[in-house]
DNA sequence: AAGTCGGGGAG
DNA sequence: CTCCCAGACTT
């Protein structure tokens, strides 16, 4: 028996019930391949049914706002994917009548789908026989076959492909992306992988030579930076001032309270001088909170103020003004920011 | 080719 | 803590 027909078997007995499996509506497989971009199934499971179900098909998606669109993917993180999501149906309603492209090289040329998502796209949608490296299959691949080259170099990824396209014909390739996919978040995960229940364990070399630990390969370390965001929520009337985070930088055109960011932590006797400018004389100092991202630790406090009378005219006009629970509710905002209301909200109950 | 974009869960 | 996930876009 071949491996593709021990990974078949394989899936077909032990795959999870998925509801974009079920579909071959190209909308709804389309936006479970942008909610599932670097994002595990359990994590946006929840997203894909609020979107399914506000949206049911691409015209009323169409048809939101972008603050609407970023308010239902709030949580989910890497917001361009909800930005682009919104450009991409405005799109396909407008110069597609609705209908999604069936080429592969014509999917490429929407926003915010890549190589792999139109690849998925057509491949599980249309039936087209592209297969597409992601980072499950790249793991199943690199055990398998013991794969020297980093995953993430353009020579590896060059290789992987080409493995990958020798595994299936042209009507085996839609099912064996699928079992692969799904043995790599099932079996073949990362730290720990399942050999014993593995249907390819008498075809892996990693396995073999009990070398799983070293595949996949990969280069690079990370190097974490860090940011200190000093959070002003100023309290007037009821009221906080919030504004709209813009230009290319993390939680683009979510909404944020004002900010003063700083290259270096600052004492509080340093910040106290800069609030005094600002007319802010009388405030509460947060503990830190710590939100740790891969390549950022971004260290916030919160500075608590109740204003006393608006602030200056100039300043004034920078901000939005709204009651927290509006903020909560209507603006989509960081998760560290939520985190934060939150503990204020336990306090001052 | 390298840097950047989030958040949560596993280990 | 660190690493990774149904990657894509910008520089």
């Amino acid at each position: 028996m071949s491996f593709q027909s021990a990974l078949i078997k394989w899936y077909q007995k032990n795959k999870r019930d998925l509801p974009f499996r079920e579909t071959k509506d190209a909308y709804k497989i389309w936006l479970s391949e942008i909610i599932l971009q670097q994002t595990r199934v359990e994590q946006g499971l929840p997203y894909y049914y609020k979107f399914t179900e506000r949206y049911p098909d691409v015209f009323s998606l169409a048809r939101a706002s972008e603050d609407e669109v970023l308010k239902l993917w709030q949580g989910l993180g890497y917001y361009s994917r909800g930005r682009n999501l919104l450009a991409t149906a405005i799109e396909v309603a407008e110069k597609y009548n609705g209908v999604f492209p069936k080429q592969y090289s014509e999917l490429l040329k929407l926003k915010g789908i890549g190589p792999y998502t139109a690849a998925a796209i057509a491949s599980f949608a249309f039936d087209k026989p592209v297969f597409v490296v992601d980072g499950n299959v790249s793991r199943v691949l690199a055990r398998l076959f013991e794969v020297q080259q980093a995953v993430n170099s353009t020579e590896g990824k060059k290789l992987l492909e080409q493995i990958a396209n020798d595994c299936g014909d042209k009507k085996t390739t839609g099912i064996i992306q699928l079992c692969m996919m799904e043995l790599g978040a099932l079996v073949c995960t990362p730290a720990s992988p399942a050999c014993n229940l593995c249907p390819l364990q008498q075809y892996c070399q990693a396995y073999a030579h009990q070398t799983q630990k070293l595949f996949p390969v990969k280069e690079q370390k990370n190097i974490i930076k860090q940011r200190w965001f000093y959070y002003l929520m100023l309290i007037h009337d009821n009221k906080i001032y919030i504004q709209q985070r813009r230009g290319n930088d993390i939680w683009k055109n979510l909404y944020e309270f004002p900010l003063i960011e700083t290259k270096e932590k600052i004492s509080e006797k340093m910040l106290q001088a800069k609030l005094k400018d600002m007319g802010i004389s009388d405030y509460t100092f947060s503990k830190p909170y710590i939100h740790q991202l891969t390549h950022r630790k971004i260290e916030a406090h919160f500075i608590v103020s109740v204003l006393k009378r608006k602030l200056k005219k100039t300043e004034e006009e920078k901000f939005y003004k709204v009651t927290i629970k509006e903020f909560q509710k209507k603006y989509a905002h960081p998760r560290l920011i939520e985190k934060f209301l939150t503990d204020y909200q336990k306090r001052n109950q």
